[in-house]
DNA sequence: ATAAATTTTTAGACAAGTCTAAAAATAATA
DNA sequence: TATTATTTTTAGACTTGTCTAAAAATTTAT
C-alpha cells in the first residue's frame, strides 16, 4: 500500500515520463510537486526500495512496470472523479481539479469499479485527456491542434494543452466545451488568428488559442 | 482549517458526548479510536488550543459550539456519501462504513452541497441514522426497538443499534432492509422470540435481533 | 581540459502524530 | 481516612515527510 504522499510523487513522474522519454530528474520532479529537490531525492530513495521506481544516484528514475501500474491508478481515479463532478454534480471544467486531487488517493477497488459503471464506462475526462483502464493501459486516440488546420477543415474538440483554470473559464465564456464540432472559415496572415464556426455561433480567436485546443478528425457529417 | 486526524477526534468526541451527557473521558476517547490515553491527552491539547473542545486536566473534554459544528459536518458527510454509495454505487450496509471514512475528510463546500442535491436532500442513512443539516442539526425521530412492540402493532424500520458488518450481513440475508413495514405477528413469552411480517414473508427472530432494531411509527396504512 | 555553473545528494533539524514507561492525580475500598 | 486501584498526564523517543545549508557530482563553457 502506497500513501498519500508516495501516489503523489509516482503520479508527478508518470507525467513526466510521458513528455520526456528516459530517466525523470530529481529538479523537474521537485518543480512540478512545488518541493525541494532535496525532498524528492528522500522520497524516491523510499520508492526504489519499494521497487516502483528505477533509480541510480545523479542519473534520474524511471517507473518499474509495478510503479506505473500504480501511478496509472491513480490518476484513472482522478480523471473517473472529475467525469463524476462535471457530469453528476454540476462542476464546470475549472473547478473539478482540487477536489480530484484528493478524492483520487480515496482506496477501494470496488468503489472505482462502481463508479466507472455509473459513469457508464467513459474513455476520456472532461478536460479530453484518456482514463487509463484497470491496467492502466491508456487508448490512444489521433489528435491535433486546432491551429494546424487549413480553412474549410473542421473537427471535434477533443481537449486542452493547457488546463490552467483561467484558459478553462475562458473557453467556457466563449462557449468552446468538449465534443462540438469546430470549422476553420478562415485564417488571417498577418497575425494567424482564425474565423471559426462552434455550433450555431461564429466567433475570431487568437492563434495562441488555436494552439491550445485539441481536435479530432471528423467522421461523418 | 482541520487534519484528518483532528477530524477523527473531534467525530469521536461527538459520538461519545451524544451518549453520556457531560464531559467525555480520556479512555473513551482511546479506546474509540484504538489509541493510547498519552496520544489523547496531547491531541486533546491542541484541539483547545484551536478552541474546539473545553479542557481541564483530569476533568474529560467537551466540545465548543464551533467544535461541535466541525464534528457534525464530518458525520454529516460520511452519511451523505454512505447514501451514495448504497443507491448510486449498489453497495450494501456492511460495505460502506470504511469507504465512507475515507470520503469524509474530502475537503470542498461545493462537492457535498452538491452531492446532497443529486440525492434528493435525503435525511437519513442507510443505517437510519440521522444525517445533520448544514448548520450541524440532526432532525429527531420518534423510535422505539422493536422488541418494545406488542403483538399486532407494526411500524416501519428505520435503523439499527450494532451496526456491525456481521448484524447487517444477516439482516440482508432475512431481507429486513430500511422502509419496510414490520408487523409482530406473536410473541413467544419462554424466550421473547418473535414472529414478525416484513413485507410478504413471515419469519422468526430471536429477541436478541429485535433489540437492535429501530422502528418508527406506522402512520397511514 | 580546466574552471565555473548547475544539479543532486548528504547531514542535521523540525513538526505532526504516535508510542512506552514512569509520575501524578483522582476514584474506590477497606 | 488511609490505602489500593484506576485514570490521566508527563517525559522522552520514534516515524514520516519536509526543510536549509553545505558538500559532492555532473554538466557547461571558456
Amino acid at each position: 500500500m502506497f500513501t498519500l504522499s508516495e501516489e503523489n510523487y509516482l503520479k508527478a513522474i508518470y507525467h513526466l515520463e510521458l513528455g520526456n522519454d528516459g530517466g525523470v530528474s530529481t529538479n523537474a520532479i521537485a518543480e512540478k510537486l512545488a518541493t525541494k529537490a532535496s525532498s524528492v531525492t528522500d522520497m524516491v530513495k523510499k520508492l526504489s526500495e519499494k521497487e516502483v521506481v528505477l533509480y541510480k544516484k545523479y542519473k534520474g528514475v524511471t517507473l518499474t512496470i509495478l510503479g506505473k501500474t500504480v501511478a496509472a491508478n491513480v490518476v484513472r481515479k482522478h480523471r473517473l472523479w472529475e467525469v463524476f463532478l462535471v457530469e453528476k454534480l454540476n462542476f464546470s471544467w475549472h473547478e473539478v481539479h482540487e477536489v480530484a486531487e484528493q478524492l483520487e488517493h480515496i482506496k477501494s477497488a470496488k468503489l472505482i469499479n462502481q463508479l466507472d459503471r455509473f459513469l457508464g464506462f467513459p474513455t476520456h475526462d472532461p478536460h479530453g485527456d484518456p482514463i487509463p483502464d484497470k491496467d492502466g493501459n491508456l487508448k490512444i486516440v489521433e489528435k491535433s491542434l486546432l491551429s494546424t488546420l487549413s480553412k474549410n477543415e473542421s473537427g471535434i474538440c477533443i481537449g486542452v494543452d493547457d488546463s490552467s483554470s483561467e484558459f478553462l473559464q475562458f473557453l467556457d465564456k466563449k462557449g468552446i466545451t468538449l465534443g462540438k464540432k469546430i470549422t476553420i472559415l478562415d485564417k488571417e496572415d498577418f497575425d494567424d488568428s482564425l474565423s471559426i464556426s462552434i455550433g450555431d455561433k461564429k466567433l475570431s480567436i487568437s492563434n495562441k488559442i488555436a494552439s491550445n485546443l485539441y481536435i479530432r478528425a471528423h467522421t461523418g457529417q
